[in-house]
RNA sequence: GGGCAGGUGGCGGAAUGGCAGACGCGAUAGACUCAAAAUCUAUUGGCCGCAAGGUCGUGGGGGUUCAACUCCCCCCCUGCCCACCA
């Protein structure tokens, strides 16, 4: 019987494509048990699906089929993220629109989807590229907007000065320009940008009840990264000025010697002398030219003096103000007290610029004259005036008190910068008006706390903070991409929107006075943010043209939250970041039912190429699953790559590897169409009740393990119990009647089923029952998993030296009994003073001598 | 520099205090074949031994325990992420 599994997919697959995968479909308020198994969508890139994508949507069919068996309404869905850079740089080249090869690659991806018999529920397929889509995106950006969450700011950009455009972080390869190779400049260019920072508290609070990898959460407590601390000012000697500064080690402030600014710290101008403003100014100029990765990775600090004084607030000791490359201006107040006796960092500035060193902190009470590296700021305080001999802890609050020094919080998360100068992205829904702009400045109108109904002639709070800026009314949604001939960037710095004049000019929706619409597009993380909820909503919501009407809260609550995210560890400080902030807000607006949207998360690991390294096209070393699918058909892959290893680990490709899985598969088909379907007449020629025992025993403890595996994603030790089970079947198949072994298979097959559907489904053919697809997942019965026997393992000072089989229903005093007596562990303790006698039931018997 | 995850046969891995190496690949031998492939059967951590059996063995060193791949301390190595965050 020949296990051909290119006719067998073929057929399965088309008979599951009927009515639209109709199959598939979830039930919006259905009865049952909902479950929402999301994986994250892709980026369609023209290289079509590779095994690592194949790796995590494999799992979580697995784990839809499961549910599906075990009766659940399941929400499975699948999208595109189809908004992004390739898509815009490979229209450039080809002179094609981006539209055109997004669709040719969206066909690629589904079709490969297919062919791996991934079960979605395609009646919900969507792509952040349609207008019906991100017209919910302007319209949420545009809530943010409203309240004040976004504002404009120039911020700094990577500037290709050979291309003459702005380039995301993901278009550098090492601080170069992935196209050309040239060194990338800082530019400063107006952008959009949101107030995360504003969520920062609770995006760190709700982390700890999230049922995700520990790792993931580490991550993002990092990059949240809280510091707690106090703010306070210091004097600036013969100008009425003051610096503010931010320390989480106010305790050390006896031993701040110099200050330093950022180079960008706006008060860098006023308090540079006369003599040192040539060297500030040149010194200045040349950090801030520098990009973020040059920055980052000098070696040796540098930092030019200012000329001028600060006062210490305790001792009016008269202290250097430096600035260096080594503050970042973005960060608190982008101004620190140095106390190079115990920071590595101060004290690597101060040997270097000859600045002095006082030890302020001591883990005996005793100073040490001579360090040559900082000394760990743990201990009592010396050289600290009054404070003199406190506890670092105690220091900080009378300190802090004595010089009315402001307790705060700082997060290294920064505010989101939303924008990019391209082509292929959401337009924003915002038009500027210079009437407007002009009204706002001189009627001086006080901003709106609330975020209501905005009255004729009345500005929302985001454009009374953006001047001029005009909101596009969330009935005109959506604004669309217009057509353009070039999608060449501008060489200004600008989206090549910019040059397409009818797009642009506009007229104001407030005063219908002339305006232009805003030619930056939203960056692509914009569209991931809120796809969960649009799977949720299924088109036939999306695609309505009252965005209101098509918001179903009611749908969204049925489908609250999303119960397991499976996904790439690569997002784990952006997007998901980005998506939790994004579900946060919508709450805040009563426009979704909980605080966080994904309960369950899951990472699969890297798969690595044969030579174990990332595989890459300049490596050669990637494996395409079309080939693979071709040689050994899509349930081999989908069986190999399950069970290559833990689905959370990292591991190479091994091309022979698979060979095993698909000789297991051909092995199954076999067992059930040699046995049903050829030879009848061999059953019950003499049937054996203990074979069947045997083979029961085997059935049920694979019900159990593979049960338990699936749900906590082991799947390569499913499949190894299943390949076990095969064998113990196999042994049975001729020994026990044809009812019996109907009875052994349709449990199997069912349990094979999420692994490999195809075959699976098409064994099930040779039972003469039904479709696979409305069978129950079996459940395992302890009784036929019950042993009256167990092996224990004698051992004799830990080490173990015979094995006795023995009645599960022997007492210890029985089992110590036999165990002494047994021959092999006789020549170990006879003579021997036994000590210690340890007995653990079923398992074990040591004897220790 | 910091954080996290790892280190087990020739290879992928299993076992999370109780018989280390399940399952699979590869290898060796045999069966089938004119032959090969495929398939099937047996063996397969190292060393000693004809065997029974013994002995060593989970990156290295120490510790806890009757018992450690598993727990604790120190060190080495690999991968990933973050990186001058005051």
């Amino acid at each position: 019987m020949k296990y051909d599994f290119q006719k067998i997919e073929k057929k399965w697959q088309k008979i599951w494509a009927k009515d639209n995968f109709k199959i598939w479909h979830a039930v919006d308020f259905s009865q049952k048990k909902r479950f929402y198994l999301l994986d994250m969508f892709p980026y369609p890139s023209g290289d079509g699906l590779h095994v690592g994508h194949a790796e995590g949507y494999t799992a979580t069919d697995i784990y839809s089929r499961f549910l599906r068996l075990r009766g659940f309404n399941v929400l499975h869905p699948m999208g595109w993220d189809a908004f992004g850079l390739p898509a815009e740089n490979f229209a450039i080249k080809t002179k094609t629109h981006p539209e055109e090869n997004t669709k040719k690659s969206v066909a690629r991806f589904k079709s490969q989807m297919q062919a791996l018999g991934l079960s979605y529920d395609w009646q919900r397929e969507f792509s952040t590229t349609d207008p019906s889509y991100f017209k919910f995106t302007q319209w949420m950006f545009l809530e943010m907007f409203r309240r004040g969450l976004v504002y404009e700011a120039q911020a700094p950009i990577n500037w290709c000065p050979s291309c003459k455009t702005g380039l995301a972080e993901e278009d550098l390869e090492d601080g170069v320009c992935e196209r050309c190779k040239s060194t990338v400049e800082r530019r400063p260019v107006r952008q959009w940008v949101i107030r995360i920072t504003a969520y920062a508290e609770r995006l760190l609070d709700d982390l700890k009840n999230l049922d995700w990898p520990e790792s993931i959460k580490q991550m993002q407590n990092d990059w949240i990264g809280r510091s707690q601390g106090y703010q306070f000012h210091f004097r600036v000697h013969n100008i009425a000025k003051h610096l503010e500064v931010f320390t989480t080690r106010i305790d050390t402030i006896y031993g701040a010697t110099f200050l330093v600014l950022a180079p960008e710290h706006p008060m860098v101008k006023e308090i540079t002398t006369h003599e040192y403003s040539y060297k500030v100014q040149e010194y200045a100029r040349n950090v801030v030219n520098k990009s973020d990765i040059e920055r980052n990775s000098a070696v040796e600090k540098t930092g030019v003096f200012t000329g001028s004084y600060a006062i210490h607030p305790i001792t009016g000791i008269k202290i250097p103000i430096w600035i260096a490359d080594y503050v970042t201006p973005d960060y608190a107040t982008g101004a620190i007290m140095g106390v190079p006796a115990h920071d590595q960092r101060d004290f690597d500035f101060a040997k270097k610029y000859d600045l002095s060193i006082l030890e302020v902190i001591s883990l005996d009470g005793d100073t040490h004259r001579e360090f040559d590296k900082p000394l760990e700021a743990k201990g009592v305080l010396v050289n600290s005036g009054l404070f003199n001999g406190l506890v670092c802890g105690v220091a900080q609050e009378k300190i802090a008190n004595y010089i009315g020094a402001k307790p705060r919080v700082v997060y290294k998360l920064k505010d989101w910068v939303f924008a990019r100068q391209r082509y292929w992205g959401e337009p924003f829904p915002l038009v500027f008006c210079e009437h407007c702009a002009e009204k706002i400045r001189n009627q001086k109108i006080p901003a709106r706390r609330q975020a209501g109904k905005i009255k004729k002639g009345e500005f929302s709070e985001g454009e009374l903070l953006n001047p001029g800026w005009i909101e596009v009314p969330g009935t005109r949604l959506p604004v669309t991409l217009p057509k353009v001939k070039s999608y060449e960037p501008s060489g200004t710095g600008e989206s090549p929107l910019i040059n397409v004049l009818d797009w642009v000019r506009t007229n104001c929706p407030k005063c219908k006075g002339p305006a232009r619409r805003e030619t930056d597009t939203m960056p692509q993380w914009a569209g991931s943010c809120w796809y969960y909820l649009g799977f949720a909503l299924g088109n036939g919501r999306i695609k309505k043209k009252d965005i209101r009407k098509g918001w179903d809260i009611k749908c969204l609550k049925y489908w609250h939250p999303v119960d397991f995210y499976v996904g790439g560890v690569e997002h784990a400080t952006r997007h998901l970041i980005y998506a939790r902030f994004w579900h946060k807000f919508l709450n805040d607006l009563g426009l979704v039912t909980g605080t966080e949207p994904f309960k369950r998360l899951a990472n699969q690991g890297l798969i690595l190429g044969p030579d174990g390294e990332k595989m890459s096209k300049s490596r050669g070393n990637v494996i395409n699953p079309d080939d693979v699918i071709k040689q050994y058909g899509a349930d081999a892959l989908r069986l190999y790559e399950m069970f290559m290893g833990p689905f959370e680990a990292s591991k190479p490709w091994d091309t022979k590897g698979i060979i095993g899985v698909f000789r297991f598969l051909n092995r199954v088909s076999q067992l059930v169409a040699g046995n049903m379907g050829a030879h009848k007449e061999l059953f019950a020629v003499s049937t054996d009740p203990s074979s069947l025992k045997v083979a029961q025993k085997s059935l049920h403890q694979t019900i159990k393990k593979v049960t338990d595996d699936i749900v906590g994603m082991r799947f390569n030790t499913a499949i190894s119990a299943l390949m076990q089970c095969e064998g113990a079947l196999a042994n049975a198949a001729l020994r026990v009647s044809r009812n019996d072994f109907i009875k052994l298979i349709a449990s199997y097959l069912v349990m094979l089923y999420p692994f490999s559907p195809h075959l699976a489904s098409e064994l099930w053919g040779y039972l003469g029952k039904g479709s696979i697809e409305t069978q129950l997942w079996p459940r395992h019965n302890p009784r036929l998993i019950f042993e009256d026997y167990v092996t224990y393992a004698i051992q004799v000072n830990g080490k173990m030296r015979h094995t006795i089989k023995l009645a599960k229903s022997l007492g210890e005093d029985e089992v110590i009994h036999q165990a002494e007596r047994a021959e092999q562990i006789g020549k170990w303790i006879k003579g021997k003073a036994v000590r210690k006698k340890i007995f653990v039931k079923h398992k074990i018997v040591n004897f220790v001598i």
